[in-house]
DNA sequence: TATTGTTATACTCTATAACTATA
DNA sequence: TATAGTTATAGAGTATAACAATA
């Protein structure tokens, strides 16, 4: 046993720690002006944002939102079953899918957003934006896009999702 | 009261949003392998390897250890007892200050990071560094770096640590 | 038979406040 | 009086497995 030669160089290892720090940093941060202006978690913040500014409808299916915001399904109903006790979402039968379930965004919850907003992007601003240049910017939007891609490809929780379900040995 | 304009642009928020959701994955597979092998949190192989890898003498004072990986001094002493517990650290008194705790890191704790580190930079490797070239990884660090330097700099713990606590009004 | 979503349950982590002891 | 660390406690979030209903 010859001791662990695949490490990594320094620059690798500071990407990693420096990414991992700055984003924990930053979420923790901006999850404390969530709950204090909104009484929203991030996940929570995440949900609702993406019904009230990313779809048209406002709308959206469990299974759809769970990917890139929760890692299990019950994490999403928990959630879905908070925001719906707040009235900031409501509950209805999916279109074509009579299984489906979509949430939808109230008045109250874009509203919500909109008061969380200006404070959420402050912090972004002051914490993550301001010491960089113009070109820092594009640069790691350039660099971390990529690498999202690739993460999305390669689904971390979908494969947890079928997880040992055709077992052969039942 | 008119509606807000200090959005960010798409650049920005994509910078922003990829950071999250980059780093949350990663953190999340991360995590897996670390429990799967070694049975341990990120937090308490964050403790661990900064004990084992950083430190010279394999110690370090609990106020230290908190800076960067813990949020809170009472989740630190949580952690630092189950690594207690596990026999992967031992607590002592520090060398000048009374009031002072040293962690120091065992054998077996050694051991333990030594037998998860493979698969950690496995995933690492993976999962981020894969999808980036070497200019990538390099600009990566080298805008992530200023970045942790001015959270470091306005210190979102330390805040909290003496938070109200010289308060005139007595 | 596979998938969607819910429920029950257990567990881990985190934070707050009160407290002790030392500087 | 301020700081280092611990304790008790409460709460939020997450995951697992079993389940019902639809495809």
């Amino acid at each position: 046993m010859t001791d662990a030669p695949p490490l990594l160089d320094s620059v690798e290892l500071g990407a990693y720690f420096a990414l991992i720090e700055v984003a924990g940093l930053l979420r923790h941060q901006v999850e404390q002006q969530l709950n204090d202006v909104g009484g929203l978690s991030y996940v929570q913040f995440q949900l609702l944002a993406r019904l009230a500014l990313d779809s048209p409808t406002g709308s959206g299916r469990m299974t759809d939102l769970a990917d890139g915001v929760v890692y299990s399904r019950s994490g999403l109903t928990y959630q879905a079953g908070l925001l719906e006790k707040a009235k900031l979402v409501t509950r209805g039968q999916a279109a074509d899918d009579d299984r489906g379930v979509t949430l939808t965004v109230t008045g109250a919850g874009r509203a919500l957003i909109a008061k969380v907003l200006p404070g959420h992007v402050e912090v972004i601003k002051d914490l993550l934006l301001q010491p960089l240049t113009r070109k820092q910017i594009e640069s790691l939007f350039a660099v971390l896009e990529p690498v999202r891609q690739h993460m999305r490809a390669a689904p971390p929780r979908s494969a947890e999702r079928r997880r040992r379900r055709s077992n052969s040995a039942t």
